[in-house]
DNA sequence: TATTGTTATACTCTATAACTATA
DNA sequence: TATAGTTATAGAGTATAACAATA
């Protein structure tokens, strides 16, 4: 953006690319602290992480929720609980398996999915007016690319 | 990437490129997470941040920096303790004001940054190492753009 | 004995607010 | 009075390890 003289103008090494990407990582930060700051009382970012996965992947097992979150079961654990008690999910037994609770999404979970999403889109829409659709969807496809890269 | 099969397959909405976006900005914490992992002891991302920053763009006062990091000014003064103290940076008085210290890299600060990048360098080439260089390059274009959006 | 979850503990990062020192 | 920076406090997220229950 504004001028980072030395590096990566050009010809970037490729030792020079890896450390750009190093530091938008890093530097993102902000902006998920940004979006962050949208959410609803009593839904934080955790939250709604695990709304958004049963989501998008069906009810499932909080082993496999951790898994798609990408966090320890420990931290799934204490999310899954905070949402629960606000009924935003219902944690049914599994017929199959005594040790494990089958984790859904609620109607109170969808509206509030639906209300989390109105808020993502106003704020983003917001910020990234000027984009073009071509550009927000490549930097969609690279983000899941490098998050499976990994 | 395995399938997403109801939203973003083939011509998403607005909303929904904007709601996509959202979920990958939250799923690339494992990313992050990942990467500083591999940080030496002693040096949280804090820290390394505050290195880069400086490397970057060169000695400047705590306000600034803080500007950069984009987190409060509290944040980057710990941040700031925490590298001082270990001799990675020095805070130079500022002649012309009494209230500011100039904070610069030292060449310890210097060879650390360097071990740094060598060790980003080495996990993102093992991680990405099946990415062609202008895929890298464009993710990082469009990350650089998404943080001044905001 | 191995696996699924839960909970206790500790660490990092963050922001707000109170405070000190200088302009 | 206003500004630069420091520090105390509190809240969110995470991981490790100890634990309980079931397979």
């Amino acid at each position: 953006m504004g001028g980072c003289p030395v590096t990566t103008s050009t010809a970037p090494t490729t030792a020079g690319r890896y450390e750009e990407l190093a530091r938008q990582l890093t530097g993102i930060g902000a902006v998920k602290r940004d979006l962050a700051r949208i959410l609803p009382p009593e839904c934080p970012p955790g939250a709604a992480a695990v709304l958004t996965v049963l989501d998008r992947h069906g009810e499932m097992r909080l082993s496999r929720l951790a898994a798609f979150m990408g966090v320890d079961i420990s931290v799934t654990s204490r999310h899954v609980a905070h949402v629960a008690d606000r009924g935003w999910i219902e944690r049914r037994a599994d017929p199959g398996d005594g040790r494990c609770r089958i984790l859904r999404l609620t109607p109170a979970g969808d509206a509030l999915l639906a209300e989390l999403g109105a808020r993502y889109t106003e704020a983003l829409e917001r910020a990234l007016g000027d984009w073009s659709p071509q550009d927000v969807d490549v930097l969609n496809t690279l983000l899941a690319r490098l998050r499976s890269s990994f």
